[in-house]
DNA sequence: ATCGTAAAGGTCAGAAAAAGTCAAAGATAC
DNA sequence: GTATCTTTGACTTTTTCTGACCTTTACGAT
């Protein structure tokens, strides 16, 4: 497991461990994993973006902070508001996100998640043009939503 | 016996140690048998593919990943009889019926049946263009039913 | 008030680490 | 001999990691 992924499932635990809302600082979570700084925006930004359903505020200066909160939203606003936030374009990595997101915050089980992630997984669509994959994946990613609802 | 079958012999045995899914990386087994990486795209396509009973999924970048999971062998023995049966090509009629022939024999729960309706639906593939839709739809109906439990 | 400095955090681009694709060359089977 | 299956390697794409440089904020000293 990679140095991100570490700092994920530390950041996770201890947002469970915290109910939800969790501040630290930048440069000492660096330090005890022994990474640049810049490394956790790394992981902010690829494991903790609002895409996967979490808020993420800083200040720099003395005393400074970065605070990651979960959000949570209910069932069918979410599903709705994910439908219409999916443009005509969809590509694998948001939809798998996307997907665990909605999971995540209850809007789906787990077996719905698997299943659209595998109708839309890039095997699925292998023979399909890739200029048009990413469109279809929307196509088939909102379809199945809407009927999930 | 040709390197293929050699690392889809090990990867089998593997398996079998590893009760039905393993975790493995392209370039070591690379290394291991003396091939190009590219090779053991090969050996997943031929030998590991969802008609032969398995799910591959992979991740690239730094810390990457090959993983293999094997179907699991009831579920297997009834999909295995659609998924022959299915081919290459599937109309959207045909493949309604089907979903619903697994929910009539308890293979499939409804809710199930209708999000793969919904994903292999004509809404969803609109924009697949007419000659290739009924292989597409072949590969997402195959795709979600190893999946989906 | 103002300025200077130290203490945060932010950005971005490039290097590195994997895996994927595809077509051509080589084997094998019939 | 031809068709199909294997093997290879050049090129691509994705993901992660790192470091140099930038911006914002707090706190004193003048």
């Amino acid at each position: 497991m990679g140095i991100t992924d570490m700092i994920a499932s530390f950041i996770h635990d201890a947002l469970e461990e915290a109910d939800g809302v969790l501040e630290l600082q930048r440069s000492d979570l660096a330090q005890r994993f022994n990474c640049v700084p810049s490394q956790i925006n790394y992981v902010m930004s690829t494991r903790f973006s609002p895409e996967r359903g979490y808020i993420v505020e800083s200040r720099r200066g003395g005393g400074g902070y970065i605070r990651i909160s979960r959000v949570q939203v209910d069932r069918e606003t979410l599903l709705m508001h994910v439908i219409n936030a999916i443009g005509s374009a969809l590509d694998e990595t948001s939809a798998r996100a996307i997907a665990q997101n909605l999971v995540n915050s209850g809007a789906l089980d787990g077996n719905t998640a698997r299943l659209l992630t595998a109708a839309t997984s890039h095997r699925a669509l292998q023979q399909v043009s890739p200029a048009l994959r990413d469109t279809v994946r929307a196509d088939i990613f909102k379809q199945v939503l809407l009927y999930a609802v």
